[in-house]
DNA sequence: CGGGATCCTTTAGGATACTG
DNA sequence: CAGTATCCTAAAGGATCCCG
């Protein structure tokens, strides 16, 4: 083996991403959180609660249905909170969770790295398509 | 306004979210890492370097194209170095770079965040489908 | 206003066969 | 062995209409 330490998630003596990889719930709601929506639903509703189109409008270019979507299999989750009032027309409140607060902290603190590692990327990839167009 | 702390990231006086929404070369690679079966090759990576087939038999599932596919988009980003032999049968190792190294780390960090919530999410998702049978 | 239902398009993903 | 190319299916996603 090499010196540099290996990165690996132990989780009842099994790597965690063999764990991860079949174990369905986990990889279910990785995918609500990190899906296209899912993430920025999240972010928005990090700011403070708000309806259903107002976060529509925050989440720009998502779809009602796809706005909706997202927020029910959140909800499920318990990452989101849902609020209902009856009336007409009705109002409906969405907000954080406990859990869902965690979860936007954690997943804006990857893309935070992200931002700040963008310049490197560009880097790369244009080191890339440079390696590509000499072949 | 609610005295809990809001979630916010800064950039340039900008949410990130907004930037992260429009900003498309973070939004591509944040589906990179965040995808299928990017997070899945980077955590098998995190292990030590791998050959392809190798790779393949350890990101349990995935099928050729996608594994070249999801390779390539890493490679190009950065997060991935590809060493080539040419020899016949040709032999390419897969590693780590630094920044994928970093990123794998996050992603992991994430990933045992998750699993340790997860008796929460089954919990959460009970009570909605309770819920939803009373109605 | 907040969705549900429906229909349609686009993309992700898989199976297979082939090549250096 | 490490891919590419091709073809196909399944799933994500979007537009529209409708109702309470």
């Amino acid at each position: 083996m090499d010196e540099q330490a290996t990165i690996q998630g132990e989780e009842h003596g099994r790597l965690i991403y063999d764990v991860f990889a079949r174990n369905c719930p986990s990889r279910e709601t990785w995918g609500h959180l990190t899906g296209r929506w899912g993430t920025l639903a999240l972010l928005a509703l990090g700011e403070g609660s708000y309806r259903f189109n107002a976060l529509r409008r925050k989440v720009d270019g998502v779809s009602e249905k796809m706005l909706a979507q997202t927020l029910q299999a959140l909800e499920r989750d318990g990452m989101i909170h849902r609020e209902a009032q009856h009336t007409i027309p009705p109002r409906v409140e969405y907000s954080l969770t406990p859990l869902g607060r965690e979860a936007a902290r954690r997943l804006l603190g990857l893309i935070e790295w992200l931002e700040e590692e963008m310049p490197r990327v560009v880097e790369a990839r244009g080191r890339y398509d440079q390696a590509k167009n000499d072949a």
